[in-house]
RNA sequence: GCCCCGUUCGUCUAGCGGCCUAGGACGCCACCCUCUCAAGGUGGUAGCACGGGUUCAAAUCCCGUACGGGGUGCCA
């Protein structure tokens, strides 16, 4: 393939979508896989839309999931001459007219379906609040090439006589597309399913302007829900920055954005987009709409947080446990900790935000028990008096250098009041709850080594006063 | 209503006429490991929407039906 030349055309609408991320990747990888370039296009056609804001809401996540652009980005609403001049020239063809009559109207006239051709002779003048429609075929049909769904036709009587320019003068986005996909040399436009059934109007403006063999398409399959409804920003959640907010990695998200329609031939599904890259191509895209599973993306993401070192781990760990939002007072943050118990905790979490959850008893100053827990393994364990007690008293001469060694006192306490009563006393169970305040966590004895001896000794006696 | 697209385990997919008694992954279940929770290991559960063709042979090709989705705006 000749260097292709792509594009990546988002509307500003306040925040990226994961479907648009979708996109967008594909674009990228498609682009990159054959030395081709990606060109960034900003669709503000609707112009108010047009703000450093909304623009950094769409380069923003683009960035955090590493991809980048060779062009732009471009502003649609920066090229309203080119738009114009194309308007008259349809005009003044003879390809398209004005029209007058408002939407209302339109209704009265039909109201089952759209719009038939009614001022096409009416000889409408232009002026404020007057459109331009494009003068569609009636006979014969309008076929779109597409490399993911092989040929679409499409009756050209089935299609009727649509806006391109607003009552306002400015254009649409059809009439805006065919004129900037030219002006742009773009060879392949790729995007979602919900636009096939606007190509051929778009097709249709290509050729009344003359511009020769139209740019291939590949219509992606859609994003779907749960109810295999395209995902949509008003009922699901859809923001790639949510995604980012609740500690999935970049890496992560891309890896699995890259498996919605499409499969790597040797099934290898996890692995770095640079060897994506090599991999993909759109022939190989799925026609069928992809379901964004949460329950795999979260799988993917504890993968790549698995495969972190400590150091790396305790690095982007760090702004989900230093914001307001931690549960500890900020000076109490310790990187050392989550380093220290890197492993342990890689192993439970699927995304960051969860990482506070593990850790919180040791940087937090009081306990909170948990009731079920509490009485499970203090008021109900076996001796588990007796093993507060004796465990108390044996770490007392303890320098908590070791966690080993910790391990091996509450252990040994364990065997010595099982071998004396006569039945087994498990003595982990109480202490874990008199130091962390619940029954499930970390392996105790690296996270009590790092709470310290007084501190322990401390939950340890306090526990025993509460017990009575 | 009209137009368009789609349909392999619950989910993401492999499969592009014989290699399929349909493979992998996620999820789920069981067991192993384990003085917590996990992780890990082993095994299991489950699918070609339906009906006609074409062919020696169809999950794979064609037609129809059903179901799902998308579009049908002076949104993109």
């Amino acid at each position: 393939m000749s260097s292709p030349r792509v594009r990546f055309a988002p509307a500003p609408t306040g925040f990226l979508h994961v479907g648009s991320a979708r996109t967008a990747l594909f674009n990228w990888l498609f682009a990159r896989r054959h030395g081709g370039e990606m060109v960034l296009r900003v669709e503000d056609t609707d112009a108010a839309l047009k703000t450093q804001e909304y623009v950094d809401a769409i380069i923003e996540p683009l960035r955090w999931l590493g991809l980048d652009w060779d062009s732009g980005p471009h502003f649609q609403s920066d090229r309203r001459d080119r738009h114009s001049e194309a308007v008259e020239r349809l005009v003044d063809g003879g390809a398209a007219y004005y029209c007058d009559l408002t939407r209302s109207e339109i209704e009265e006239r039909c109201a089952a379906a759209g719009y038939h051709g009614w001022s096409r002779d009416r000889d409408v003048a232009d002026g404020p609040g007057v459109v331009v429609r494009f003068r569609c075929p009636d006979e014969g049909a309008t076929v779109v090439n597409d490399l993911v769904r092989g040929e679409v036709s499409f009756p050209n009587e089935s299609l009727e006589d649509f806006v391109i320019r607003r009552g306002d003068g400015s254009p649409t986005f059809h009439l805006a597309n065919a004129v900037d996909d030219h002006d742009m040399g773009i060879s392949h436009v790729i995007r979602g399913e919900d636009l096939l059934n606007t190509t051929p109007r778009v097709l249709l403006i290509w050729q009344a302007l003359g511009y020769g063999a139209p740019p291939v398409y590949a219509h992606l399959p859609l994003l779907v829900n749960a109810k295999r409804q395209k995902l949509s920003k008003r009922r699901d959640d859809v923001s790639l920055d949510s995604y980012r907010r609740a500690g999935y990695l970049p890496e992560a998200m891309v890896n699995y954005l890259a498996l919605l329609g499409w499969g790597p031939p040797d099934e290898v599904e996890i692995r770095p987009l640079h060897e994506i890259v090599t991999l993909f191509d759109l022939d190989a895209v799925k026609p069928a709409a992809a379901f964004f599973d949460p329950a795999r993306l979260d799988h993917i993401n504890s993968e790549y947080i698995k495969a972190l070192t400590p150091e790396q781990f305790a690095e982007r760990a760090e702004p989900f446990l230093t914001g307001a939002d931690a549960p500890w007072a900020p000076e109490r943050y310790d990187r050392d900790i989550v380093r220290s118990l890197a492993g342990e905790i890689q192993q439970r979490i699927a995304h960051l935000d969860e990482v506070a959850g593990w850790i919180d008893w040791i940087l937090r100053p009081d306990v909170v028990y948990d009731e079920k827990a509490w009485h499970k393994s203090i008021v109900k364990g076996r001796a588990a008096a007796e093993v507060l007690e004796a465990v108390e008293a044996r770490l007392a001469d303890d320098d908590f250098s070791s966690a080993e060694r910790l391990e091996a006192i509450v252990m040994g306490v364990g065997d010595e009041l099982t071998e004396s009563i006569g039945a087994r006393v498990r003595s982990q169970p109480p202490v874990r709850v008199a130091l962390t305040g619940t029954g499930a966590g970390l392996p105790l004895w690296e996270p009590m080594r790092l709470l310290g001896k007084d501190e322990t000794l401390r939950r340890l006696q306090e526990t025993r006063d509460r017990l009575g």
